[in-house]
DNA sequence: AAACTTTGGTATATCGTTTAATCAATTGTC
DNA sequence: GACAATTGATTAAACGATATACCAAAGTTT
């Protein structure tokens, strides 16, 4: 590690450009600069320049604090989610930013790690922030405190991916357990008769759903012995898990997982244990997250586009800003089958 | 997609509690709340419990912008980086987080997408927000009238991975020169003769350190005819860039990558075109991330630790507001090499 | 008992904006 | 030429907190 100091050239320490610093260069009151800065009131063409030449001899940068007192008004939207390092997310977040950007807003994200009094910690930073608007992804089912917090705070709020029980918000989530089960069907038409379900641990309402899903799907193709087997949400715990998965269970020629990352892990573990995925054991992932498409073999997956639901997710959100009253709504998207290479029938058992 | 309507249950808008509330509440003064609430000043157990009962009943959240403003603090640190969903950069942001919070601040995230002007809005975003400091990513460059934005403001300014020319900030860094210098030199002492250098589109400071490692390594080796092959920086960019270079170049043995993401890609051009990394053809990735211990072969790359990089980041910010006039600094960490699958000696030449 | 100190608390200015009310000067109307 | 309407700009009150100065009552010292 090298490191350098270097004396700073100037006093460092610029004084902030001020609205009245402004108004004093071009020589009228505040409250004009004011008006000539945001576009309103009656100001004539010479003013209008004087203004708007101190204000960029100053580079002056309107205090979005007090502005945002006075007038109610914040640009700023609040995001709040268990982990902006998962791909799938991170997609999910540039489709957000995208769209409010567009429609003048920022986007600032808060990692909350799964940890639900990180979680509360976060949104009372940007309850304390005023922001806008917020949306959460809830950790651990989203606690009644938290829930209570923001309803008392009269914000904006949509919830996306996970919902809480009895919400009193938007919410933007996904078809879970029609993924599943479709997912599934389409496995057990193709012959497999042994199908175990694969990844996450912690008994959300998503998993729930996707697992009903999954068990929907066996018992109306006439199967049995269901396998759920646990799986931290990574691409390694995937590989681990899976190896353990198939020894503990010989019998299984197919995996139904609970995202992208783990059926990613548990492609690599069997092509590890030298069976090749999608003709000894088949794999259907959740998400369809970048790396699904150019990973080897392609991944089998029920496709949700982050981006589009980052959209939706916007939209809803502008929705409920522009008209708080309107009643809640309750967006799902379905999750499309995208047939690729970890998928086939089954070898013929002898 | 599924829509559904809910009607709300409650009036929905709750006012936001005030301290003036909190005041009226607990039966004191405006002035007295407030110092309950920040444990200063003298005040008796008595009215103390009155008003800590009064804010927790009303689910008070102190208002920071006014806090802020009339107190020069802000608990709110900006980061501006060209590309969250990056997972070396995803990590470098946990690491910054978990020191950051450490500390009692909050970090909220802005995407700039590589792009200057959305990198202008957003930093200026962060300006109006008056927060305490901000970390940043320059991306091209770092346009000279953002620089001047920044020092205008006064405000304290880490930038990392990327530095700006001519830097008034301080800067954590890697040390990119030696990182391929290293891993190419590695390269020519197992026998490899032609080595291409792959990844990277813009000639930033940072693929200009790298490409010149490169180069002086190849000259110290004896070596002659450098290949710079451009790519974007994602998987799929360098699956197809990997295949054409190849194609071009099939006399090519080696390739000293700009980030694990492209070399990540190669590896599987390789195996596409019947190629077995690490023995026809070897390749050395840069950062490390988490896929590339996990890929098949694992990948052979220039290690520097994301949530150390981080860590070190946010600690130069911390110095950087508790003592703004001292000299700047600039931190570089070494890359360190970490061999694994995708490098071996050259197949002899028949 | 007069003169300090300490204790516990309040009144008020302030941060940097927006906005409503107001005002002077100019223009228009009859 | 008197009165109304319009134009262009100003004054002052918010917004929700913090911080400083101040004050009354009680306790201490001599």
């Amino acid at each position: 590690m090298i490191l350098v100091k270097r004396f700073t050239s100037l006093g460092l320490m610029a004084k902030k450009p001020t609205l009245t610093a402004v108004a004093e260069r071009a020589g009228v009151s505040l409250a004009t600069a004011s008006q000539v800065l945001r576009d309103v009131g009656r100001i004539s063409q010479d003013t209008r320049q004087k203004v708007q030449r101190a204000a960029s001899d100053l580079n002056y940068i309107r205090d979005e604090r007090a502005a945002s007192m006075r007038s109610g008004e914040n640009p700023e939207i609040g995001l709040v989610i268990h982990r902006i390092a998962n791909p799938f997310n991170a997609e999910v977040i540039s489709g957000i930013s995208d769209c409010l950007e567009a429609a003048g807003y920022f986007v600032s994200v808060l990692d909350s790690q799964n940890d639900p009094e990180r979680e509360r910690r976060h949104l009372s930073a940007l309850i304390a922030g005023a922001r806008r608007g917020l949306l959460w992804v809830p950790a651990a089912g989203g606690p009644p405190e938290t829930i209570k917090l923001l309803k008392d705070h009269g914000i904006a709020t949509v919830t996306f991916l996970r919902s809480v029980a009895d919400s009193p918000f938007d919410h933007v989530g996904v078809e879970n357990w029609q993924g599943t089960f479709d997912g599934t069907s389409y496995l057990a038409g193709q012959g497999h008769r042994n199908i175990a379900y694969f990844g996450g641990t912690q008994m959300t309402q998503v998993r729930r759903d996707r697992i009903n899903g999954y068990l929907a799907a066996l018992e109306s193709n006439g199967l049995q012995q269901p396998v759920v087997w646990d799986c931290d949400d990574s691409k390694i715990a995937g590989l681990n898990e899976a190896t353990s998965l198939i020894q503990a269970h010989p019998d299984v020629t197919a995996l139904v997982c609970n995202g992208d990352m783990v059926a990613l892990g548990a492609s690599l573990a069997l092509a590890r244990l030298g069976l090749v995925p999608g003709r000894d054991v088949s794999i259907i992932g959740f998400d369809d997250i970048a790396d699904a498409e150019v990973a080897t073999p392609a991944l089998t997956t029920m496709a949700i586009s982050p981006v589009d639901l980052g959209k939706r997710l916007a939209q809803t959100l502008l929705d409920r800003i522009q008209n708080p009253e309107q009643p809640l709504v309750t967006i799902r998207s379905r999750a499309e089958l995208v047939i690729r290479g970890t998928t086939g029938a089954p070898r013929q058992q002898t």
